[in-house]
DNA sequence: CTGTTAGCGCCTTCAG
DNA sequence: CTGAAGGCGCTAACAG
């Protein structure tokens, strides 16, 4: 430790060193150092690499604050997803950061905890942030979609991925909720399956109404008459599975499959089919939706449909870059009507089924 | 649909209203309006309630980057993970975020991905965001902690969770990883076991290394032998455990227990021992740590070390606002020797042992 | 209680 | 290629 240094830990919030720091210590001017930070071609090439230099030297960070502001741009989108808890948001945000960070841009992600309050404040805070974008993905309580709107008057570039709404005219991109759940009940019926129950999700959420849809749409092809008593709509809060499921089977005549709006539903369901000592499938068949890290590590393995999750978050990602790359260039680019993008989903058919 | 009006919509990033614009319309400076939304207490009631309703008017959003720039606080911290895939990190950054938004505080999750470059990068994001504190869990690669210093001479409070580092004089808050480890370890031999194997993880984890230390400790306490063909350790990439567990099970003498250093490696060896067709836990038991989600849902269900992530992640928290708060009253609070928190784990004993 | 005046750190014309 | 000047939106003394 060499004395007569000026102890720079002791001291609480360092202040920063600045651009102007480095220029003084160089004896250029400021703009002369941003620029050469920027990486503007306009530079002498040895002012650069001492202003690089000296800025490794001096550790100096830029203040990204300073720099949106004056810029009225920042890089960075914000991802607002209901919740972090299953494997399917995570997988959508690995897919969009991985897309963001090849184009130089940066995410801020909220979690709204399936809350419309706080999606709401989530929508304020990255408009706040001075975000160039949104990615978003509604709670299952969300009816209300004005937040959004403003999002769009504000004229920030806003792409909805997975729960979407019709309410809005801006870029989606979902899965063949429809196709799929029709295709898993069809094959339901194919292998002899009668009495399928459906724990279906909240009707608030799209695809809550599409799967039930192609869940209807399958019985009729087949001519199997649907029964009110074997579908229910319930919120997703795990813990209230166990009581439909007892109710289903229970039932003077139930079920020989249960197909559940999701894998988290559906492995809930199978515990309280275990525990009345039925077996999966002979006795009843289950099946989820969006296949689950755990999904292929339950006995018996769960039936549900793949969805291309990384390719969800890189294409929402995509469109949204087009979108602010358009909204730049065109004023109008809020008025035309915005593509929705419906990729493909895989059915897998495992041990219980 | 009235007309003469001016149509925002069609605008492009139709410049946000400022505080000026809302100054302006009710004839006051801008100061007084920043007072008032501010919530100063000398500020006229009639004002104070005439600037919130034209703010509300206007559709008035605080830019919070001028905010951050003139304040030189943000009231945010940034949190940095190394994943999101399990169901450790979500729940800890839940206990985070709740405590964080009782105190009026914000955060940006960044996560590395296990990528020690990556997370190099995120602390620099941070700190170009100006974020008042960072709470930090390093990737398994991370043997160099230069730019967690770094954070430190910036004079930004940081404190650690889970994956920590003696290498760093930061607050953190860990589990009794050695005691939950020596535990289990203990739990399997009573039972009978002998020959147990351990799936370790990176040496470069701490928490690796102290269950090792905790399962040669049970091992040694109740005179078993330890056979370093037993212990393996790995990078946590969950593909692998195939490979290892198959070379356990094909030992002339194998193992009649196996301790993995996490849950998610525990459900992968559950596969391959049941491809085997060796039953769980009769011809061998399994433990797990961590508690994950799945690890109640499968067959047999899975014994493990349930660990309290959400008060983690409230104490890391609580921590970080404490030394937030000494870093603005004390300039040598860096000085200080921090407090390590060790929370207490619960062991699991379910089917698998 | 309110207006005025300086910045925060950086970028971007506009001259040279 | 470089410097000077003005401004991004907001806050924080400092005077009244």
């Amino acid at each position: 430790m060499r004395t007569g240094e000026i102890s720079k830990t002791a001291s609480m919030k360092a202040k920063q060193t600045s651009i102007i720091d480095i220029a003084k210590a160089l004896g250029v001017s400021k703009s002369t150092v941003s620029r050469a930070l920027l990486g503007h071609t306009n530079v002498n090439d040895e002012t650069r690499k001492a202003v690089l230099h000296m800025s490794a030297q001096l550790d100096y960070q830029r203040n990204t604050l300073a720099l949106g502001l004056a810029r009225k741009k920042t890089s960075v989108v914000g991802i607002i997803v209901p919740e972090l808890q299953s494997n399917f948001f995570p997988s959508v945000i690995s897919g969009i950061e991985e897309f963001l960070r090849k184009n130089k841009y940066r995410s801020i992600i909220c979690q709204s905890g399936e809350s419309y309050e706080h999606e709401v404040e989530s929508v304020a805070q990255l408009l706040s942030y001075q975000v160039d974008g949104i990615l978003a993905s509604h709670t299952y309580e969300t009816r209300n979609f004005d937040h959004f709107r403003q999002v769009q008057r504000k004229g920030v570039p806003l792409v909805m991925f997975n729960r979407v709404t019709d309410q809005l005219n801006v870029p989606k991109v979902v899965v063949d909720d429809y196709e799929a759940a029709f295709a898993m009940v069809d094959f339901l019926i194919q292998s002899g399956r009668r009495r399928i129950a459906h724990l279906a999700g909240p009707d608030a959420l799209i695809n809550s109404r599409l799967r039930l849809k192609g869940y209807l749409d399958a019985l009729e092809k087949n001519g199997v008459e649907p029964d009110q008593r074997l579908i229910l709509s319930y919120d997703l809060s795990i813990e209230k599975v166990k009581i439909y499921v007892k109710h289903f089977l229970e039932l003077e005549s139930p079920p020989d499959a249960i197909f559940c709006i999701n894998d988290p539903t559906a492995l809930a369901a199978m515990l309280v089919i275990k525990q009345k000592n039925l077996r999966i499938p002979e006795d009843i068949a289950l099946a989820g939706f969006s296949n689950d890290f755990s999904s292929d590590l339950v006995t018996p393995t769960l039936s549900t449909v793949a969805q291309p999750t990384s390719e969800i978050g890189r294409e929402a990602a995509r469109l949204l870059l087009e979108e602010m790359a358009a909204s730049s260039n065109d004023s109008q680019w809020q008025e035309y009507p915005k593509e929705t993008m419906v990729l493909k989903t895989r059915l897998l058919l495992r041990e219980s089924t």
